[in-house]
DNA sequence: AAGTGGTCTAGACCACCGT
DNA sequence: CGGTGGTCTAGACCACTTG
């Protein structure tokens, strides 16, 4: 064993590329400092343009690159830490989540049929869906879908009564008057639909944090959520002193 | 308003293509069967191999599809659900995780910096690291670093004592034995690491589940972990009844 | 050895943003 | 309009698994 064999297994050149570029955006490089276009950055390492690109997408699905078509590509701030639960935390959606979540609408619709059979609702059975829009530091990290059988608010009028940001806080108002007993949270990765995109500036396809959160009440699942984070730019945050700040850095590893 | 514009916003064939592999695979596939290989499926939609990628791509990350080297690609199982936390849950690491968990061994490192800035350990300083292994449903889905302080730990010999599985476990004893005051947990997007792939079985730069869990003692920072899970197969679940049953299924909307 | 997915190339065109 | 990132192509070769 004296040959030092530093290419037993040649790593892909994207990968080797990545480790980089990661490099020098720890050093040369400060946050929103606008990078080299991708034909200058690859015709530099001597790649193809898509060896390039790979290395890239890698770097901002590890969140230390943005890019937006049409104008360029900029270092990343470190992501920010959005709480999603608190340590003694078991409240109805609106209840004590400040000024973090804005309403946007309610509409009667048909949830998936994953969360009907959560909620216990018939297949095609229409339930109120309040939708909401999470905004931290001044950009859009979530939108949420949260689904609500009409047998969790009997107070209210119809299901078909009319749509809009009045009616999503009455649905959210009726919900605070059940007893909470309990809910669940599970975190998954998964994509953005069309319009989640839209509304989070991402484009279809683009990383997400999909938490879904079970509200139980009398036994019962009375409401379901659905929320989608940027995966790229959030840090979701569970427990006693949300949002402590880590930000990474050179993260070499010695023996 | 007359004109039914269907195509307004072309979406882009891998986009298209997803939907359509998407709907197949809920027809007419079932889990472990395996598709076409990538050549003929490229040549039986009329696109580009490289396009019928990006497409399987999206899928693998939303956890549909499985791909393996040299083997082929299946129809992945439905996302297992990983109790991360349980409601009341404040525990030391192998305190109450059951079989879960796996303990591998323990060596003297120098923490990453991120991680040493939480710990309060100067840079370059030396800790207790606990390699471990989760393994749900037969397969290994995470990998753990659990960074320790030797002032943590001041019952244990010097930091340099022999390493391994008994030296491990001897580390999280000693760690039981101070009162744990609270934890706070973050989840966020990463990758794979080259060692970490190789023993998750999947290829480097695999997306992964990170999740860092901080553990107070006496008002300081008794210890650090950082928990990578695969994210294509594993849904993290917190709260009262983890791991309830949850798969996906055809998830399109109605109005 | 044959077949699979993974990497890489060189080029083209498109959609979007700013000026 | 020019410049950016996003999509797509047709082909080549490599790394890996299996018979």
């Amino acid at each position: 064993m004296g040959t030092t064999q530093v290419e037993a297994a040649p790593e892909p050149k994207y990968w080797h590329l990545k480790t980089v570029l990661s490099e020098a955006l720890d050093s040369e490089f400060s946050v929103g400092e606008i990078l080299p276009n991708e034909r200058d950055l690859a015709a530099r390492f001597g790649v193809a343009r898509a060896t390039l690109r790979q290395a890239l997408e890698q770097l901002e699905l590890e969140g230390r690159l943005q890019r937006r078509r049409g104008v360029g590509t900029t270092v990343a701030p470190p992501r920010v830490g959005v709480a999603v639960a608190s340590s003694a935390d078991q409240e109805w959606p609106g209840e004590a989540d400040g000024d973090a979540w804005q309403t946007v609408d309610s509409e009667p619709a048909v949830p998936p049929t994953a969360v009907a059979q959560v909620l216990g609702t018939a297949p095609g059975e229409r339930v109120h869906r309040v939708r909401r829009t999470r905004v931290s530091q001044g950009r859009p990290v979530a939108a949420e879908l949260l689904y609500v059988p009409a047998s969790s608010v009997p107070e209210l009028s119809a299901i078909d009564a009319p749509s809009g940001p009045a009616r999503a806080r009455a649905v959210l108002r009726e919900l605070r008057r059940l007893g909470l007993e309990g809910q669940d949270r599970a975190v998954e990765l998964g994509s953005a639909r069309a319009d989640d995109a839209k509304e989070l500036d991402r484009l279809p396809g683009a990383p997400m944090l999909v938490v879904t959160t079970r509200f139980y009440s009398e036994g019962e699942t009375a409401a379901m959520s659905v929320a989608t984070y940027r995966a790229d730019t959030c840090r979701l945050t569970f427990g006693d002193s949300g949002g402590v700040e880590i930000h990474h850095g050179p993260d070499r590893r010695a023996s």
